[in-house]
Parts: C-alpha cells; sequence; structure tokens
DNA sequence: ATCAAAATTGTAATCGTTACAAATCTGAAC
DNA sequence: GTTCAGATTTGTAACGATTACAATTTTGAT
C-alpha cells in the first residue's frame, strides 16, 4: 500500500491531537509506521531508526510505541510468534497473520461493533479486532 | 458457564476423533479444559492438574495444547498480557479481554467469514478469531 | 543561567515459551 | 512375559520479547 508522505506539521498535529507531546523520537516512530505500512515488529523499528539516530533506545521504542497505542493512534497487532506488530491507519479494517512465517497482510472486512450492554452488563468496551489465520501465499506455496 | 462433566468415553472420542492418541496427561488436561470454562493459562493448567499428576511437566502441558490446537480440539486466545489463554468450545463465539487484569470472557457474536479470494489471492485462510478489549466491571469499577 | 519536570537511555531482570536430550511408557511381535 | 522400537513425557537450559529501574539528558518556564 504506497502512502503519500506525511508532512512534519502532520506528524505534530496528530501526536498533538491526541495529547502526546511531539518529541523528535516520537515523531520519527510515528513518521516510520505512517509511511511504511508494513506492521513492523519493535524490532524491525528499532534497527531501520537506529541508522539514522544512534543513540536511539529500544526501551524508548517499547514506551513510545505504548504511549502512541493508549493515546489511540496507533494499534497493537496481536503475537505472532516474532513480537507484537504495530499499525498505523485510520481507516477500520482487519488482518491477516500467517501461523507460519508472522506476516501480516491487511483486509478489507469490518462489521459495525454490536452492542453488548445485554450480554456483558457493566463491561466497557473499548475497541475490537478481528485477525485471520493461515498461510501467505509463499508459506502455502512451500507445503 | 455451568457444563455437565463429560465422560471418560467422550474425551477418549474428542481426542481419537482429532487423531490424538489419548495418554493420560491429554486426556487430563482436555477433561480440565472441558470442566473448567475459565480460558486457562498454561500456568493456571499446570497449578491444577500437578497435584493430582505431581509429574507431571510444564513442558508437557506447552505440547499438549500445542498438540490439541492442531487438531482443531482447542482454540488459543491471543496473548493478554500473562501468557496465551485455552479455550475448548464447540461453538463459535468472540472473546473479551480486558487490558487491565487479563480476564476473558465470552462474547457471543459471530459472523459468516466472508470470501477473500479476490482480494487476498493465494491466501490460504484457515481461521478466524474476533477480540473486544476493554475494562470488566470490576477493574472498570476501580476506576 | 537556573532548575524542576519530562523524556530518553542502557542495563538488568522477568517471564512465557521452546529446544533438546534423557527417561519413561506403550503396544506389537515373538 | 520378554524384547524392543517408536511414541510420549520429563526436566533443564536456553531463548527472546518485554518491562523495571535508576541514571542521564533534554525541555521549557522563570
Amino acid at each position: 500500500m504506497q502512502v503519500t508522505p506525511p508532512t512534519t506539521q502532520e506528524i505534530i498535529d496528530i501526536l498533538s491531537d491526541g495529547g502526546v507531546k511531539p518529541s523528535a523520537q516520537r515523531m520519527m516512530i510515528l513518521r516510520f509506521l505512517m509511511e511504511n505500512r508494513i506492521h513492523p515488529t519493535v524490532d524491525e523499528i528499532f534497527k531501520a531508526l537506529q541508522p539514522v539516530h544512534p543513540t536511539l533506545s529500544r526501551t524508548t521504542v517499547y514506551n513510545t510505541l505504548r504511549l502512541l497505542s493508549a493515546a489511540g493512534i496507533i494499534n497493537c497487532i496481536g503475537n505472532s510468534g516474532d513480537g507484537a506488530r504495530w499499525d498505523y491507519s485510520r481507516h477500520p479494517h482487519s488482518h491477516f497473520l500467517c501461523t507460519e512465517c508472522g506476516h501480516v497482510a491487511d483486509v478489507g472486512f469490518w462489521f459495525t461493533l454490536p452492542d453488548f450492554s445485554d450480554e456483558l452488563p457493566h463491561y466497557d468496551f473499548k475497541s475490537a479486532e478481528v485477525i485471520f489465520r493461515g498461510l501467505c501465499p509463499q508459506c502455502a506455496a512451500a507445503h
């Protein structure tokens, strides 16, 4: 999925709107997620940014991702064996996880959130996630 | 959710139908999951069974759960911080995960699997999972 | 320039899970 | 009922993602 690069001002606005102070590291991590819709792991993010920001710490990547997720700016995609994967997306969609290699693909499917106030009273629903599992074309072919 | 205890023969049949040889450990673990619909973690299963089977190994619990899952007898519920949770269920349903305490509740919602052969050709869809997140009543009250 | 609060960093620890080799069990053949 | 190969279980060690935490650096107001 090709995406037009966001401007620095857009990144600042997204962070500020979420109540997150736009530090250099936070902007850098969010920019990476916006420009690279590859559902990266923490390690992939760190390895991509560390060369251009040598003092970057893995802990900062973890902290920032948790912070952006709590602010509702990004989403964590459930574990696929090699650690959590992260996603910047404004459009609701689902994910396909390859159980063999951990690859994640977007799926257009979505549904309108039903009302569960009868079934589970006093539960506070915040978000929903649909995960499809199976084999990606490469892993399917290797069988 | 109260469930009538399965007979030993029923457990043997379920395992055999899935192509799994019914050893004592496998029967014990499946029985626990059938009688205790609490979405237990590996640790909870191990701690519950170890007293009645002192030589039981954590590794066996891990191995057995992976085996039963591959056989389609049980399902793994995505991580909630304190490790994977496991579920024996014949009826399709969804899960609510409390992001605060890791508690899992069943949700009746389900949908018929759409056909993604146009959107993601050559992908081999095997299963689907819906995860709702938020706060359980206890954690919601503690805010 | 000062200084407190916030953010970042690096190391060490935690914890769920897996690898692996040894020990044990099972069930068929004799 | 003995034997023996294959399957299963076991325990320890290793692994890897994540978090705790204290020290360092940065930020921004005064």
